[in-house]
DNA sequence: ACTAGATATATCTAGTTTCGATATATCCGA
DNA sequence: TCGGATATATCGAAACTAGATATATCTAGT
């Protein structure tokens, strides 16, 4: 189990709602889901992330009532809080994975050293 | 410029300590180089980066006084302190290349949706 | 000899992030 | 009516971040 970190959480949320608007829980079930239950947004990382992403005008929010087939009319049934990606945040998505990919490349960098570069010193002044 | 997380710094550092033993102030030019600028780490993170990793056994240390030519034999002189990659910490990248192969292969599940998997919901029940 | 800038390690502090625990409340099947 | 799943949200301790600060040496230019 990979537990993302904020950068990555960023990152996968935003993509998640690129394929259309969702709410906290259901993301977290997507993200646990789409990744065969090796990624994990927990509760406590997913709403201050959601919330930031509101604040930064990343996604507009939707409140749903949520009525039971049977439920009294009157009563205030479950609330859900739904997320739809903005035109902001399709381009804040779109810079994040040019990142990511930039971050991806230069990574693979130092983890797949081109053959014939060992050295066994640091290659700078002693 | 991006800046370098924990994670990613102490995979990075961990990769450049699998070439060859090196120290802090040049393992940081070291990784502004072979980035070509886009990575920074800075002192503030590489020393406690660098403690961590000898306190968890990853690397082992050794101080080395570096004399000026002419300098005086009984002065202190520059201390620098060289780092290399244990047994352990060898075994420790090996997981971290392959924990960042998996996580780049899933987080592009995400930025690289297969086409035809367009929704407007979530897909849970709502 | 003097000076500026690079080399070199390390800590401090304020702000941010992380993560499990906690709180509240509803829905649904047994 | 009870337990587990659904649903949003905050709290607090610990870890992490980043710029500033501290100390000291080396090197090149004047």
């Amino acid at each position: 189990m990979l537990t993302l970190k904020q950068d990555n959480s960023e990152l996968v949320v935003l993509s998640v709602l690129a394929a259309g608007a969702s709410y906290g829980y259901a993301i977290s079930k997507d993200i646990a889901a789409r990744s065969d239950g090796h990624f994990k947004l927990s509760a406590s990382g997913m709403y201050p992330l959601l919330t930031k992403l509101e604040k930064n005008g990343l996604v507009t929010t939707d409140w749903e009532e949520v009525k039971a087939a049977g439920a009294d009319p009157d009563s205030s049934g479950r609330r859900r809080k739904w997320y739809t990606l903005s035109a902001k945040g399709q381009k804040q998505l779109e810079r994040r994975i040019e990142m990511h990919r930039q971050m991806q490349s230069i990574l693979d960098g130092f983890v797949l050293p081109a053959s014939g570069n060992a050295h066994t010193e640091s290659g700078l002044a002693g």
